[in-house]
DNA sequence: TTTCCAAATGAACAAGCGTTCAGTTAAATG
DNA sequence: CATTTAACTGAACGCTTGTTCATTTGGAAA
């Protein structure tokens, strides 16, 4: 039953992704069999090897792709004006960027360890860059005397957890709006660096 | 070669737990085979059976042990005073908690989804009472004027979250001493509910 | 010294794993 | 209409999985 209509490698192959993307977040890389996603794409096992060269790359593109897609975000964000303003624009730019997304949050934060070596390395490296940024606003707070930061890097690493926290608890149709859930984070992360 | 001297099970029973703990914190549940376990320990697989029922019961125990550790350890630390004081002594006794059980935090918040489902709920609501701990400081510290907390559940959430976080990228023997991260994550977590 | 039995072995089971590949299908191309 | 070829099937590959169990071992008890 090849090719029904049109190319289908266009339609098939983000329909892998997107079920290799559900299966993991929901059962765990390890736990998740290629026959699995295959089933759920609705195609044999067999085809998945046309979108991946193997079940380890596949995760990784996941991961990369996120990853990418973070940054480019965030590029495209562009983060303008004095130490304070551009916390408030980072902290709002990380909710607003993973509630939408908790099945790439969840697997980005929790498969690192069924990386290979050189594709952890490749994800680490990109998830540096990021933390980066946050801490690049946080030196420059202190330096411009707005903010109270005695380990950047440290409170760097404190208040991404705090924030990406948000995906244990949150449920879109949950109690809170976004927009709610930005203004309590946002107040927690102000004042827990402001001078 | 059974029994070289005294019984055995008072010996392999901690082994084999502890063999499971460092091994599944490192490749994760279900990417460890009851064969590695057993090789770890220096036992046949078929052995493992006479300490665990099976590979799902040897997960749960390990999550509830480490739950019930906690929340033993928390009712030992016996937390008086003023809420302000409780928050300072449940934040230190957090961090001095976790910080010496890498293996068991990341198991703990990783293997969640590998849990049947009864077992989830068992070592879901373990979990609820430890956060719920926390809530109640932070709620008398609301009532007594000290705390500034619009949303006492998520502001819980939130400082489990980064407290929690910790784990990510401590080390031992890095360039931090655990005093000094006390102290600086109390700082923030103070600053952060602070009226 | 003999008996006992906890604790382990090691083989076996059916099932599932990731991956390969020769063959089939049908849409697109000339 | 004939040919090409991207996309997929379905069977097969060697290997690993969790779990069971008859059998063996050797220290402790009688």
């Amino acid at each position: 039953m090849a090719r029904k209509q049109g190319s289908h490698s266009d339609i098939t192959g983000p329909k892998v992704r997107d079920a290799a993307l559900r299966l993991i977040a929901q059962h765990g890389y390890a736990a998740v069999s290629m026959r699995q996603i295959a089933g759920e794409v609705g195609i044999q096992a067999g085809a998945l090897y046309n979108y991946t060269p193997d079940k380890q790359t596949l995760l990784f593109d996941l991961m990369q792709g996120h990853m990418t897609d973070l940054l480019a975000a965030l590029e495209a964000a562009d983060l303008q004006g004095d130490a304070m303003t551009r916390l408030e624009g980072f902290t709002r730019f990380h909710i607003r960027f993973h509630l939408p997304r908790p099945d790439q949050v969840f697997v980005s934060y929790m498969e690192l360890r069924n990386l290979s070596a050189p594709n952890f390395a490749a994800v680490e490296a990109l998830r540096r860059q990021y933390e980066d940024a946050l801490e690049q606003i946080l030196r420059a707070g202190e330096a411009e005397g707005a903010f109270l930061v005695p380990d950047p890097r440290i409170t760097t690493m404190a208040l991404i957890a705090m924030l990406t926290g948000i995906s244990n608890w949150y449920r879109s149709g949950g109690r809170l709006e976004t927009e709610k859930i930005e203004s309590i984070y946002w107040d927690m992360v102000r004042r827990s660096v402001a001078a």
